[in-house]
DNA sequence: ATGCTATAATTAACCCGTTAGTTAATTAAA
DNA sequence: TTTAATTAACTAACGGGTTAATTATAGCAT
């Protein structure tokens, strides 16, 4: 496939990569389409053409988002049936999914925080397809005895919430440890350690004693 | 103290009250100072004679926002001085001041999500002294041998971000079981119920067995 | 291959409503 | 009667969205 200076696909690509970075970083209102295609190097008008307005653009760019996630977590190797393996599998693809596009917790994290107002119904379907994921894995955990007192979206809420807010952060941590070298904000922790100790907590929480 | 035409105090309370929910609502970028003045019945001028520009009152907002939850958490009523106990205040008195103040979640977590890059250095304070509240607990814990294995940080992301996710998700979970009556999204439970869950589980992962 | 054509991709320039911020005048309070 | 609070009216810039013209490309007949 040769390089062609017009190509549909990738230009859509780039506008939908660069506002999910702006998005993330400023916010839906502080972002102008100016400022997405001054980042694509293209004409703003592109982006009209392409999605309608600007609505429509943050749409595609949350429901690409979404099913990135989805797709990475679902695609990741599991090694067992266990429930508690996979529950670490969840865990640790989502935390290392995340941590290497790591816009998408800010992205996540304003439009929940927006309760969904923006988007459109087909948005849930990336939140719910990743939230019954997990519920299935901890209900097959409930029934076959090996979890107990469950509420699966409080336990999603722990899990996504404490990562995504892991990761976000970081600059912020950062800052504040420098600020004030007696607090301990794990500003060096990696996300393998977190994960693994996420994991590792949400276990001992739920496994029946 | 007789009602007055005139006061300075009950003004700027007016406009933080007001910007504090817009800003919570539909993010920074997205509310006009315009919005605001009007939601105030005042002159949009007012807001610029105050508070300087836009930011300002952003800035004003978010420390007023921080304030006001930290003096809930730190004047609730201790029962003893364990550790498990005033764990259990801490997680309750901040999810029951959240949900009595539903736009605090999604302002904090907005702001979060943004890592604290419109804010100043003063910002900062705010979440420092809710966190070192927590992380003195765990601390006091850890040595008195009733916990184990405690990364503060992880924790209060734990805490925090559950519990504001919860609240601030409401809407959200009420519409997406309504889309799938199989999926259960909690779109009932009660903030007390969700914060006395979260304390036994966060209790369940730091006692020593 | 070569040239022709229809169509898809891209741009420059523009439009107009909105918005942050200002100014100078007005009104209430101390 | 001086000072603080408040307003109406304004401005300059920005931002979403449109339009019409331009350029590349693919398909197709020659």
């Amino acid at each position: 496939m040769k390089k062609q200076v017009r190509d549909a696909k990738v230009t859509k690509a780039k506008i939908i990569k660069n506002a999910m970075e702006l998005f993330a970083k400023n916010g839906y209102g502080s972002t102008s389409t100016e400022e997405i295609a001054k980042a694509c190097s293209i004409n703003k008008a592109l982006i009209f053409y392409y999605f309608k307005n600007k609505n429509g653009l943050y749409t595609a760019v949350m429901s690409h988002a979404l099913e990135s996630i989805y797709e990475a977590v679902i695609k990741a190797p599991k090694c067992c049936n266990s429930p508690i393996a996979q529950l670490e599998v969840f865990i640790k693809t989502y935390a290392s999914y995340c941590a290497k596009n790591s816009y998408l917790p800010a992205l996540i994290l304003k439009e929940l925080s927006n309760s969904g107002a923006y988007l459109p119904n087909m948005m849930f379907d990336g939140l719910r397809k990743l939230f019954s994921l997990l519920s299935n894995i901890l209900k097959d955990g409930e029934e076959s005895g090996i979890f107990h007192n469950v509420i699966p979206m409080v336990v999603h809420f722990m899990i996504v919430g404490t990562l995504n807010l892991f990761i976000t952060t970081k600059p912020l941590r950062k800052t504040a440890e420098k600020l004030d070298p007696n607090s301990n904000t794990c500003s060096e922790c990696s996300i393998d350690e977190i994960s693994d100790y996420v994991f590792t907590k949400i276990k001992l929480m739920l496994e029946v004693k």
